[in-house]
DNA sequence: CGAGGTCTTGAAGACGATCAACAAACGTGG
DNA sequence: CCACGTTTGTTGATCGTCTTCAAGACCTCG
């Protein structure tokens, strides 16, 4: 399904760069003529599947998505959230199969990149390039996060963690307002996310409910004491990179 | 401690590169005079600290290193285990600033090339640019595959699939012989890799050896039953994109 | 030969999984 | 707008994997 391309497709992706570096003005016109073909991918769908050999890249131009991998026995491991502004398989471009699936967490806008184009603004516009780079880079940093907290943080840290991270990224995005965020994602979604069964989850959940660090109603969230709620994921905001500067 | 610069420094690095596509014999010798200042790190010093901000990036010439977070209760997650011919920490080219350790596990010779080259080469050698940041991205791929471990592996298939892992990714850079491969990690260092006590990690290493499947002396590690290995561990070596082709 | 690190073993207990049943919310069509 | 079916959330009981604590054996290397 298409969609008019009303609004600026590339908002929230230059958003997320602009808060690491500056883009510039040819930069920011190089993109915006780049990502085309918005469509709309419903909930529960593939933006890509494992084993595809995508010839251009998905940017979430609004809605959440999930990369994710899928054992023998049928469970499900969610190893990314991605948020709008996020190239979900930048980094089919090089690696050039799938060697796991994106889905539509909830209703997605996605828009796309050739990869044709990438390569030419590899050779035409080096400092882009770095910059979507980084992009990738930022994933893996938040990779590796990931695995700090499955590997070594018990079950209510790691989703006061989760949620500390993901207001960070709506944020900068604007996606976050006084009252809170909105994060349509199942508590099954979130033990695929946690590595926790979906029970589990629920009872950690009520957990931080009845300490008063979260509220939870269909998709709205609040975390009405911020600092509890860092002090208890240990969350510290380096690993996301957001300072401004020449890279 | 410095040391000659005898063999190539280079040499495991391109051989890497050449397993996902081909390296120009110019960008061959880009890398080579990019690359120097061979150096010895002894087993259990850090090649690069959480917080430095390193202007040139760390390549193994030999040995076994090991990224790393510690939490404020002391605890250690690794979440990545680097072989001859990584970059260890090729981002922070562009993160900059680090969010985490990289120690050696056992000594390592280690040379370096600097920030300024790298963006050098993003700007005259886009095809060589691509390839470093392939190897970024392949890092990020084993990110994601530790990550479905953790979250939903059992111990012993953890574990299986780890020592599948490093016996292919060793026998990409000719460590692997008939006998086997050494891998000179410790049952602490290995608890730390899969998120476990190092008193079951050394419980699941003997259900292991029981069944066959492994032996380990000291640093020496062979894997008898390659076939029933890889079932136990379901591992399915994709993620690691050792197809040659044009990127 | 001694000392520190590494490996091994046992026992007890915690954290989270699984199974099962039910309640609530949602969305879809009548 | 309500009825209905399906998905999502909630609760209880039981079970298993892995942790923790503790002590002793083994090795390796100066």
């Amino acid at each position: 399904m298409r969609v008019d391309a009303t609004a600026a497709l590339t908002a929230s992706l230059i958003q997320r760069l602009e808060a690491r570096d500056s883009v510039s003005a040819e930069e920011a016109a190089v993109l915006e003529v780049s990502v085309q073909d918005a469509r709309i991918v419903q909930a529960g769908d593939d933006l890509v599947s494992d084993g595809d050999r995508p010839s251009n890249s998905s940017l979430i131009v609004s809605g959440v998505a999930a990369r994710y991998s899928l054992l023998p026995g049928g469970s499900r491991q969610i190893t990314a959230l991605h948020l709008p502004g996020d190239f979900v398989d930048l980094h089919s471009f090089l690696l050039k199969t799938m060697d796991h699936g994106v889905l539509a967490i909830s209703r997605c806008r996605v828009a796309t990149m050739p990869h044709e184009r990438l390569t030419e603004i590899s050779r035409t516009h080096p400092h882009l390039m770095r910059l979507l780079w980084l992009m990738t880079l930022i994933d893996g940093s938040l990779h590796r996060e990931w695995l700090v907290g499955l590997g070594r943080r018990s079950a209510i840290s790691r989703l006061a963690h989760l949620l500390c991270e993901t207001r960070v990224r709506l944020d900068c995005v604007g996606g976050v307002d006084a009252d809170g965020f909105d994060l349509p994602v199942t508590q099954a979604d979130l033990s695929d996310i946690l590595g926790l069964s979906s029970v589990h989850v629920n009872r950690v959940l009520q957990e931080l409910r009845g300490a008063g660090l979260v509220t939870w109603r269909g998709a709205r969230v609040t975390l009405p004491d911020w600092p509890r709620l860092v002090a208890l994921a240990e969350f510290d905001d380096r690993y996301l990179h957001l300072a401004r500067e020449p890279r």
